[in-house]
DNA sequence: GCACTGTATCACGATATGGTAGTATAGTCA
DNA sequence: TGACTATACTACCATATCGTGATACAGTGC
C-alpha cells in the first residue's frame, strides 16, 4: 500500500505554492477559458463569446491565469491575443477529467 | 501549437465538477493531510501531530477529503484510521509539484 | 483632435470558506 | 454506571473571491 518516498517532504511554503496553483484551477470560469484556448490563441472578444462570460470577468480571470504563468498574451493593435503558455496545465486538467469520468462511470454501474 | 482534440468539449456541469475537485486540492491544510497519509493510514491524533493543525480543523478537512472520495476511514475502537482511497490524487499533486519545481528552477537560473 | 472600439481596472455587494472554541457522541475501562 | 479519551459536529467571525457595473486607458481611423 505505502508508496515509495519519491519526494522529500514539502515545506509549508511549498504546500502553499502548490495549493495556490490548484486554486487557480478551481474556478469553472477559468477552466472554461483554458479550454477555449486549448487549440490556439484567441483574442478577448472571441473568448467572451466562446465562454459566455462578461467582458470584465473574462479580463479578470485572464489576468489571474497570466499571473501564474498559465497563459500569456500578445498584443496586436487594439486586440489582445491570449494563449496557453504552459501546455502541461492541460495535462493536469485532462488527468482530473479522466479521473472523474472513471469514478462516475463506476458509480453509475451500480445502478445498471 | 494546437493540440489534437482528445476530448469532446466539457459541459458547464462538467467544468463545475472538475473545478470542485481542484478546489479540494487548493488548501494547504488538505494537501498536508494527504502528504501525511501518503505512506499509509494514520489515526486522527497522529495526523494532528504530523500536521500541526487543531483537532477540529483536522476533522473538518478530513471530512471534506472523504466527501469527494479522496480518503476513506476505518474505525477501530476509539480510533479512526484514515487512508488515501484514490492514489491517483497523489499523482496529480506530484505532477503539480514537479511543474512548480521546474518553473522555479528555471526562473532562478536567470539570476545565476 | 475626436469619436470609436477593445481591453483593463476599480469599487462594491454577495457568497463561500477557513479557523476556532465549544459541545456532543461513542467507545473503553474500572 | 461513571470517568475518560478520541473524534465529530455546530456556531461564529474573519477573510477571500466571484460577478457586475462603471470607469479608465490605449490604439485606430477620420
Amino acid at each position: 500500500m505505502a508508496r515509495p518516498a519519491k519526494r522529500k517532504k514539502l515545506s509549508d511554503r511549498g504546500l502553499q505554492l502548490v495549493a495556490r496553483r490548484f486554486k487557480v484551477l478551481s474556478e469553472p470560469a477559468r477552466l472554461k477559458l483554458l479550454m477555449a484556448l486549448e487549440h490556439g490563441e484567441q483574442h478577448v472578444t472571441a473568448l467572451i463569446e466562446l465562454t459566455d462570460l462578461t467582458q470584465g470577468n473574462v479580463s479578470k480571470h485572464l489576468g489571474i491565469l497570466m499571473d501564474v504563468g498559465m497563459v500569456d498574451r500578445r498584443k496586436q493593435g487594439l486586440n489582445a491575443f491570449y494563449f496557453i503558455s504552459d501546455p502541461q496545465i492541460l495535462d493536469l486538467c485532462e488527468l482530473m477529467c479522466s479521473k472523474l469520468e472513471a469514478e462516475f462511470s463506476k458509480d453509475s454501474a451500480h445502478f445498471r
